[in-house]
DNA sequence: GTCTATAAATAGATAGAC
DNA sequence: GTCTATCTATTTATAGAC
């Protein structure tokens, strides 16, 4: 890594292989892997062509590259918030203010995933396969660890998983075109405000978690 | 329509335009918009290229018409529900359960779908929005005839559509691969079930919308 | 490490015969 | 209505200069 040593500040650092890759991710994000060339990569990131091939080889390790940095930084926000301590039910809560927070401010993951989704994840290798699990562990770690606790009613986590975190995908996804959709649906744009959708599926999860003829507690202001 | 009158059975009847449409849904489904080559397209419906351009003019119109045919029928399957004389309640559960059935005998629906919101519904013309916000009003008014009947608690008919028809859509994409994803997750295939899939979203549902203080009601078998 | 060709393959679309 | 042949443009990938 450290074979040129630099002195003044002009030409950025190590900075190519990332400029190319966060251009990739963009250019991914928005037209999906075949609609994406190579060419425009190299354009957003102000490089030729051949740079991208003399750094990652091909299209598809290139691809792979971005997938595994996307999940990677994700992952390691969400992880962070199983280990703090807080009961279960503050826990689940954060948990899905963290992941609208970290979503919208990383607004390619969300389209990317849901291609991949669509695609089946014939694209996804051993590696990358491994990092979306970490997500998935969070989550139904938080889940299991309150029902043990016996203060979750007897709720699958990988349903609840499944009910927590893809809608927040699609939220997410569609969050460029949210006022488009309002305007045509006719409805006010604010019943979708993050504020609102996570504070919704906050409560979704604990009256689908309070135990069986106990009050369901309030959610808490994590979120806002 | 009825230019050329028929005799014996042989050529199949207005055929050709509905093979090309069925092969064009399955290989966007497979592929995506942009991976799909009108020569697969062709080679599936045991046809021409050239077929399908006198057929449906190009690619993108005949991708329209894909998605004009999915949603219709999607549609007109899950209106019908909400016109039954049935409780809200009642009809929420089956809404669900029939968007579950409906999307499972259609496995080409959801990942089109899924592409699109990738997509950021670019390619979606006036009439398909249309069809689609069909869709969307079904559920939401069912939600809103409950609350205006002082049945369902205060809840948000666009958040509930969200949190309900979103993971439905994601799991019948995630369909095909259920197993190899139980396999390396290590749970049993059978926590995804189908019907635990359906009890668990009208679980959420009754328990997210029961009216606060009042006792959560049992889902009915519908959907088994 | 970065750029300028350019090769090689592929895919959307059309002309025109039958 | 259906097919063969072909045109044209685009795109991945590489060779080779600097």
């Amino acid at each position: 890594m450290a074979t040129r040593p630099r002195r003044g500040p002009r030409p950025a650092p190590q900075d190519s292989r990332s400029r190319i890759l966060a251009a990739a991710t963009a250019e991914f994000a928005l037209r999906g892997f075949a609609a994406t060339t190579v060419d425009r990569i190299a354009a957003r990131a102000r490089f030729n062509k051949a740079m991208i091939y003399y750094h990652f080889g091909s299209k598809q390790s290139l691809y792979r590259a971005v997938l595994r940095d996307i999940f990677t930084a994700m992952g390691d926000h969400l992880v962070r918030i199983a280990d703090e301590p807080l009961a279960p039910g503050e826990k689940l809560d954060r948990f899905v203010a963290a992941f609208v927070a970290e979503g919208s401010a990383r607004p390619e993951i969300a389209p990317i995933v849901l291609r991949e989704v669509a695609e089946g994840g014939r694209r996804l290798d051993e590696e990358t396969y491994t990092l979306m699990l970490r997500i998935v562990r969070t989550m139904t770690g938080i889940v299991q660890e309150g029902r043990d606790a016996g203060q979750f009613a007897d709720v699958d986590p990988i349903l609840l998983y499944l009910t927590t975190v893809w809608p927040i995908m699609i939220y997410l996804a569609t969050s460029p075109i949210r006022s488009a959709i309002a305007r045509v649906a006719r409805f006010d744009v604010h019943r979708l405000d993050p504020e609102r959708f996570v504070a919704h599926l906050q409560q979704l999860n604990r009256r689908t978690l309070a135990p069986v003829d106990a009050p369901v507690s309030r959610p808490t202001g994590v979120s806002s």
